[in-house]
DNA sequence: CTTGAGAGGTTTTTT
DNA sequence: ACCTCTCAAG
């Protein structure tokens, strides 16, 4: 066996090496991150320091997680399949199947995605008669989630008014549906098994002695709830050990908390922080780039990267006319790098938010360039597969109101707003699910036809599905719910009748997979082995249906959001759009820290390059319909010159000429007279600078003009008072 | 129950 | 611009 800790620098190998005690791993980008925790675990196991089983290790990512499995059983021959390595909410998973009395919850609990979830939030809504005009779905579904992120019940929170005390409530009531149903939601998952840990003594003792050490991955991204629970599982007596890196906090939006960083220190006597600042991926104008913008946030640990394998090229800047024009210029150094024998999945595109894709989409489409997307719709959010899963979910737990609710009348069967009513009416009446009102309906005197033959239908893939292999199982639910015969009559159904076979493909390799497994410890077994495979599979549809390589045979460019790209690296990356109001992104500016984690999210789009990055803005583009023109985000002014090639000079006065490719502003020539400034016209302001004319608006009488002033943000200003002057 | 017009809303989203 | 959702007409 090779040396585990041959190759490691020194700061690498005290973090490896560290004596028993909980640490906080400082990793910047590229330092060696995951060779450190895994190199850890191993060296930790190797010593006999710890048994495989002592230990416990949780990430944020199923990717992340099978990645350290993988390095592991690599480096030592042990079976890591019994090791408590995983996302929070898989393990959390884990041990409330384990202890699903303890944890008040059926043995075969299924889990809700956001969408049940929201359907679930609007079931209870509409049971409660809540205005959801008042009170948008969305924003109880947040409240909701947030609130348990936070780790408060509805009868933990503060209600101030009318308001936020209608939002407790449903909050309260919503808790108790999914109770009754028997299904969690994903922060219910953590907070579910956060609370039997407190409340259950002897539980919790029993996995504190056993769990000795414990390590997390990605530390800046945990919120509140999951502090609280490393905190819990840890106790007194045990170690943590934390790595992190508070400059690639990038979900604060989510509930990331950042200041875990610092009360970790402080609660579990951290005397000191190892930083890994080494990095081995890019070259150092790259880094000095990255160092250079992240300088300017105030509330750091403190970190500088440096790398010694030398200054590599410029920091390319190009500044386009307008999106398009930008497109056009990636979509050409793409085709060069390309014929110089560069594979293109190892360039990326990155941009702050979707809608920018668009455009590249279509240059590259132009251009025949083969691209991959990443984001969008996953495989199991895809409305067919919910169907078929929605049938699934059925057969193993008739009681799902949500499953029933998503198909009772998919393919439509006759079953309308008015026999659901009458449904959900008698199941309220007698507390019961809505299958049972369903049947004790289609049981009694004469109903619409819909329902009974939607009983008759369940019950018979119930029997069917019996004994049945997973992957013929959803054959038969596809086929005899006439799921299939409906796509195949729509026009456009095609793709839809490929996902379902791929499912059953899903199945078939998830059975193999599923070979053998082990059985859950603790506790006996809770139904047959064919219902818990179903489950089981129920639990990965809802939990793992990331994975999102596919193709991996093709060679495509990378299109993907600055927050997809974190924790991968690029040969050559392009980070497109880096304007104010884009990148950092207006909305942010109306946030707390806004800018600082805007900056953080620049940071880490620097990060993503090992050898070339370009950063591209346009003095115009097309957004939400509208021609937005744009200043040169303050992030590229935060880089110093020496830094940078500028592979375009554009005209000083921007904006002066007309506006390119004949995109003419609404407002502009036409009726020019009306409007004292051209949209797109450069002016001063004697309190905020120099600035864009946007847009106008109002009547002219009270002519109201939009003006962008980059660093300043967007203002409306009042034509008659606001002192313009051209520049 | 299906269809289409109109309204509203568009940052990011590991599970 | 474009997508999703709602509601009224067919």
């Amino acid at each position: 066996m090779t040396d585990l800790l041959e190759g490691l620098n020194d700061k690498q190998l005290e973090a490896v090496t560290l004596p028993y005690q909980s640490a906080l791993i400082l990793a910047g980008a590229g330092s060696g991150k995951t060779r450190v925790l895994t190199t850890r675990i191993a060296w930790l196991i190797q010593t006999g320091q710890i048994s495989p089983s002592g230990l416990l290790a949780v990430t944020f990512t199923n990717k992340a997680a099978k990645e350290m499995l993988s390095r592991l059983s690599a480096m030592l021959p042990i079976n890591t399949r019994g090791m408590w390595v995983g996302t929070f909410h898989g393990l959390c998973n884990r041990f409330l199947r384990a202890h699903h009395r303890e944890a008040r919850l059926p043995a075969l609990f299924q889990i809700l995605d956001i969408a049940d979830q929201l359907s679930a939030v609007k079931r209870v809504m509409k049971a409660m008669n809540v205005d959801d005009e008042k009170f948008p779905p969305k924003q109880v579904q947040n409240y909701i989630n947030n609130s348990k992120e936070e780790g408060l019940r509805a009868d933990q929170l503060d209600a101030y008014d009318k308001h936020s005390e209608k939002m407790r409530e449903i909050y309260a009531e919503y808790d108790a549906q999914c109770q009754r149903e028997g299904v969690v939601d994903f922060a219910e998952l953590l907070l579910r098994c956060y609370e039997v840990l407190a409340r259950e003594t002897a539980l919790r003792e029993h996995y504190q002695q056993r769990f000795r050490y414990v390590l997390v991955d990605e530390f800046q991204d945990t919120n509140r709830l999951q502090y609280l629970w490393l905190k819990l599982l840890a106790g007194k007596n045990n170690c943590v050990f934390a790595v992190g890196d508070d400059d690639q906090s990038i979900y604060a939006f989510r509930g990331a908390r950042v200041g875990n960083m610092l009360d970790f220190e402080h609660d579990f006597g951290v005397h000191k922080i190892i930083k890994l600042e080494q990095n081995y991926r890019s070259h150092s104008n790259i880094l000095d780039a990255a160092n250079a913008i992240i300088t300017h946030n105030k509330n750091r640990l403190g970190k500088n990267l440096w790398t010694s394998s030398g200054a590599g090229e410029p920091v390319r800047v190009f500044e386009g006319y307008n999106d398009i024009e930008e497109a056009n210029f990636i979509v050409e150094e793409v085709k060069a790098l390309h014929a110089e024998g560069q594979s293109l999945a190892d360039m990326a595109l990155l941009y702050r938010s979707n809608a920018q894709s668009r455009v590249l989409e279509h240059a590259l489409f132009s251009a025949g360039i083969p691209y991959r997307v990443y984001g969008g719709l996953r495989f199991f959010e895809r409305a067919e597969i919910k169907h078929a899963m929605a049938y699934l979910r059925l057969v193993a737990n008739p009681n799902d109101d949500t499953a029933l609710l998503r198909v009772i009348n998919f393919p439509t069967r006759g079953i309308g707003a008015r026999s659901l009513e009458q449904l959900q009416e008698g199941a309220k009446q007698n507390e019961c699910s809505l299958w049972a009102a369903a049947e004790t309906a289609s049981a009694g005197k004469a109903m619409a036809k819909g329902i009974p033959a939607f009983v008759a239908l369940i019950r018979s893939l119930q029997e069917q599905c019996h004994g049945l292999p997973l992957p013929e199982m959803i054959d038969v639910i596809t086929d005899q719910s006439g799921l299939r015969a409906h796509y195949q009559s729509e026009k456009e159904g095609e793709e839809r009748i490929a996902n379902l076979d791929e499912l059953v493909n899903a199945a078939v390799a998830f059975v193999q997979e599923h070979d053998g497994a082990e059985p859950v410890e603790g506790e006996e077994p809770a139904g047959t082995a064919a219902q818990q495979l179903l489950v089981a599979f129920l639990t990965f549809a809802s939990l793992e249906a990331g994975e999102h390589q596919a193709d991996p045979g093709r060679d495509a460019l990378q299109l993907m959001t600055v927050h997809a790209s974190k924790g991968l690296e690029f040969l050559n990356v392009f980070i497109c759009g880096v304007e104010e109001g884009l990148f950092p992104h207006e909305q942010s500016m109306y946030e707390a820290n806004g800018l600082e984690e805007e900056r953080r999210l620049m940071y880490v789009a620097v990060t993503r390059a090992r050898r070339r990055l370009y950063l591209s803005h346009a003095q115009s583009r097309m957004l939400h319909g509208q021609v937005r023109y744009g200043v040169p985000s303050r992030f590229l002014d935060e880089i110093p010159d020496e830094l940078l090639k500028r592979l375009n000079a554009r005209p000083v006065t921007k904006f002066a000429a007309e506006p390119a490719f004949g995109n003419a502003p609404r407002v502009a020539s036409s009726q020019s007279s009306q409007y004292p400034w051209r949209v797109g016209q450069a002016v001063m302001h004697s309190k905020f600078g120099q600035g864009v004319v946007v847009s106008y608006e109002g009547n002219p009488s009270e002519l109201i003009v939009q003006v962008n002033f980059g660093h300043v943000g967007l203002k409306k200003l009042l034509v008659e008072y606001a002192k313009l002057e051209p520049v």
